[in-house]
DNA sequence: ATGAAAGCGCTAACAA
DNA sequence: TTGTTAGCGCTTTCAT
């Protein structure tokens, strides 16, 4: 039991706890440098920890934040987690990490969860739109809230975002400067923004280089791997062409092994291009070529922002760049 | 500011804020339904949430857990994440994910932090032996903690593993069994017991059934994909192998690119066979025969000895058994 | 069946 | 330079 308190280190080193809070917190201004370091070396001896709960119930502030994310098994994720983890650590923060498994019911216990964690800020992160009791729960008790990768409508919030339809872009312009005219694209799930901008990206690309995009040429995917590898199987043995963008790497996956299965060798017959970057893509033969989120320093910015938001209550948008990482999925047409 | 307080609820209910405390607590023998109703009426239409940094304060239960990974980027423990996650809300504990990224520095810091914010219990996972420091943190102060996949001295404590030499066993036993007999086999880092325990076993396996692995056919790996790449193309080039166990996946996926790269057909030329049963590797073509740990059920089950201890002071090791997942990487000798 | 009051470990006026 | 005291939002005896 007998956990140590700040009672018990006042009482040993003669003084009140007043005094110990005070070299705790470090407000030590005109304080004798003789009862500081007496305080601080009862509390070394005592191996004291401070009791943060007690500290958040008076000062409001629990130094927590909550990061909501959709899945943390799609390697997207981590990343994000990694940069957000970092940058809160070295601005004092705790995360609490929680996973919603893309299911809008979670989401809302988690965001019910937190706020009673009395968590400082939440980073919410998630594919689908705020249903409208994650927007309540947000709002009603004014939690400060940055949102990951989609936006809202309202102006007072924060937010950080890829520009999907120049990720897009990007892959488009590969591929045209390429030599490539025969082109699909793989898409994401039909409802995600995300997916609709990266196609519209894409597109445009295409568009000024004069190549076409057949509506039938368009495929539709859900950002899984399984239904890649089926889609793709079933368009490549009836239509032929020399590249695909896939809106994710996981899709990307998806189609190597189509691909593979038909016979279909990948640069030479086909070029792919993938989008997010995601660490495993490395490990695929060949390497994937991709658009790259600087997932890490997006984590990082989010909860600059999130912490931006409840110390001087500013709010900001930001927007990344993607970038182009040529690997080996790629190549010059062949016209032979 | 106002947030709402069992206060409010009281005085807008009509009763003292005990009589709230108890329906908030479902303590409610003996208590009029109508008073309880008309509480939770008030609750309902305030929408209020109780402070659980109070509650704690007086409880001396956080309902908070905290587990500390070593590298949530490795796809081997989001899984982990999961399973402890899911049993934890289950159990309404929520989790703090702490990433130590491999630095015992950062774990220790964790481990202080984690109990200034007062967690009810640590689950610790880390692929090094405890620091001094951190075993100081883990035993004073008592705080409940299982560890994962790694052991300890003194027999109060918790812990889920592997048998990581059954796993070893049953990938040399396949290989075998396959008709086999020129096998390398790739450590992890020297000092991971994990790792000599996967050698271990896998040797057994092959002695049993006349098997001899050379001493150089032992490859030094360090369970990174490009490290095993490297290795691997250096040894493939110079030696004849019809078969490799890596004692992980990623550095399976290193093998597969050093294979590919010398003109080395998988599985004719060279069957492989990983360990751990990753996410990624069925992206991999073809996808990775491996030993699988069950990785979620690992995580909840760490979860669940986790609340034990914290609420029947109960110690328990619980050991999973590796399971063989064959996929397409491995096959029958050819005898050509 | 309900309430008053003490106290959890800490911070922050205010006093001295 | 240091201490006294009230109080954060809640639970928990102990009364009533």
């Amino acid at each position: 039991m007998g956990k140590l308190t700040i009672k018990d280190i006042a009482r040993e080193a003669g003084v009140s706890i007043t005094t110990v809070s005070r070299v705790l917190n470090k407000k030590e201004e005109g304080m004798s440098q003789e009862t500081r370091e007496k305080v601080l070396r009862v509390m070394e001896e005592l191996n004291y920890q401070p009791n943060k709960l007690a500290r958040g119930l008076v000062t409001k502030r629990s130094n927590m934040l909550g990061l909501i994310v959709p899945n943390i098994s799609n390697p997207f994720f981590p990343e994000l987690c990694r940069g957000a983890e970092d940058e809160a650590n070295k601005r004092q923060y705790s995360l609490i990490i929680c996973n919603s498994d893309d299911q809008t019911q979670k989401e809302e216990n988690y965001l019910r969860l937190l706020k009673e964690q009395q968590v400082d800020g939440i980073l919410l992160s998630s594919k689908d739109r705020l249903s409208k009791t994650s927007k309540n729960q947000l709002q009603s008790g004014k939690i400060p809230y940055v949102l990951f990768d989609r936006g809202e409508e309202g102006n007072n919030y924060s937010g950080v975002f890829l520009d999907n339809e120049k990720g897009g872009y990007l892959a488009g312009k590969h591929l045209t400067d390429l030599g490539h005219t025969k082109i699909a694209c793989m898409t994401g799930p039909q409802d995600i923004r995300n997916s609709q901008q990266r196609l519209l990206g894409f597109q445009q690309a295409l568009m000024e280089n004069s190549v076409n995009l057949l509506g039938s040429f368009i495929l539709d995917g859900d950002f899984q791997m399984d239904t890649a590898y089926r889609v793709a199987k079933d368009f490549l043995q009836n239509n032929n062409v020399t590249a695909i963008f896939a809106c994710n790497d996981l899709m990307a996956c998806g189609i190597y092994r189509a691909a593979h299965e038909i016979g279909i060798q990948i640069p030479e017959q086909l070029s792919i291009i993938g989008f997010d970057d995601i660490p495993l893509v490395t490990a695929l033969i060949p390497k994937l070529t991709t658009i790259r989120q600087g997932t890490y320093e997006m984590g990082r910015k989010a909860i600059e922002l999130l912490i931006n938001k409840i110390e001087n209550n500013s709010s900001e948008e930001v927007v990344f760049e993607p970038t182009l990482i040529v690997r080996e999925s790629t190549e010059q047409i062949r016209r032979d």
